[in-house]
DNA sequence: TAAAATGTTATGGTTGACCTTATTATTCCT
DNA sequence: AGGAATAATAAGGTCAACCATAACATTTTA
């Protein structure tokens, strides 16, 4: 951690909230399963954000970033999305792997370290799993691509951006070739909450609707 | 800190100690100051590391790293150095700064980072202060140097590396030009303890013995 | 050899971020 | 409206890493 910044537990948590709602606001639930914790954690957690100004919760309702939180949030998410570019365009380090890896880097990266690295990578405009990085300054611009599960069948569409964080996860979306810039198209959504099954290239793949919510996609232009 | 590893605290206590003496013995209060802990904190923390098997304590004499102590603390420098030589060479961030923002990322890296880093910098020998890079598996090789506040009045030697952490310390000795490679004459050294008076290319300087101790010397060849 | 300096241990405390179990409050749904 | 599901609090605990103050042990040095 960097001296007299936050903890890395609070970058992560406003980094969390971020990731999952963007501006809507988050039930804690939702936040203790994404961070691993439980949930009398993760209320006493927002007790101690909210206290900081970094968030605001309306009980039974759910929590909210304040300005404030989204600023730290954003740049969390910023250092992240640099480091994984260098990862991945410099080192050459597996695709899959990259959110893991530089989560652990965003936390320990300096502001003079930020900004030289996005001069570096030539100010790039998204990470390699197509989500776009926040500027210097203000926050990401929304993209209008949504997920796999909402599309109709028989639509093909192009994937735009890969939102999972888990290795494992990542991977067997690779191995589907479901990546950024990819054309699918939905041949099939099964009964009960069953798989898609979709074509990808020239291949059959089915993938759990679970896994298409990570998936975001936009209408052929 | 990475997934199941030590803590940081735990990795900079060891890499301290390898820092302090190369081998030797090091006392609990010069290694409490050094971390800037009290030593009741230090005594504290190295009960801890010794459970561990990390180091050896030999009361009122001092502690050791073990072997396998010593091959966390060089994989720690190891880290820390491969940094420091992409954020100078690459993200040409300022000389003086570079100990202390590796010193952040050094316990944030995988040994996936670390390895393809040290491929991406053509597996580098040295730091940009000239301390040299362990390699992956092994320790550090020993160099014929030492402190400049050991060097003869009289005598020209050449600076092979600068051991300083603090950035305050090291712009001082960036603006003295004592860098690794400059030839440095000591022309005298002022009684009680006062400072040493060198000859740095074609200025004089005024250098603190404390300072010079930092400043690592070999007989010119 | 005795006093000074240095190193160690004992006690008791703090903080952040977790945990479990149990209880209470609110919202959602039938 | 009432029960089920969900959310929040309360109470008590753990663990790593720090702190201060005080007592005790050893080594150094005069
Ligand atoms: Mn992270
Ligand atoms: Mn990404
Ligand atoms: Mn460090
Ligand atoms: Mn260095």
């Amino acid at each position: 951690m960097i001296a007299g910044q936050l903890s890395e537990s609070t970058e992560m948590y406003l980094k969390a909230m971020a990731e999952l709602g963007e501006g809507e606001v988050v039930s804690i639930s939702r936040l203790a399963e994404r961070l691993s914790v439980t949930s009398v954690s993760a209320n006493e957690m927002v007790r101690r954000l909210s206290e900081q100004g970094l968030v605001s919760h309306l009980p039974y309702k759910g929590v909210n970033l304040t300005s404030k939180g989204r600023d730290v949030a954003c740049n969390v998410v910023r250092r992240q999305r640099l480091w994984e570019c260098f990862l991945y365009n410099h080192l050459k380090l597996e695709w899959a792997q990259l959110y893991e890896l530089a989560c652990s880097l965003e936390h320990a990266t300096a502001p003079e370290v930020t900004d030289a690295l996005a001069v570096f990578l030539g100010n790039p405009k998204t990470c390699p799993h197509g989500n776009p990085i926040p500027d210097a300054d203000g926050c990401l611009p929304e993209l209008n691509s949504n997920p796999l599960s909402t599309v109709p069948v028989g639509d093909t569409v192009r994937v735009v951006s890969v939102r999972a964080t888990s290795t494992e996860v990542l991977r067997h979306l690779q191995k589907l070739s479901l990546l950024p810039g990819r054309e699918v198209t939905l041949l099939e959504a099964a009964p009960m909450d069953g798989p898609l099954m979709l074509k990808v290239g020239d291949r059959e793949a089915a993938l759990g609707l679970l896994m298409a919510e990570f998936v975001f996609v936009e209408p052929i232009s």
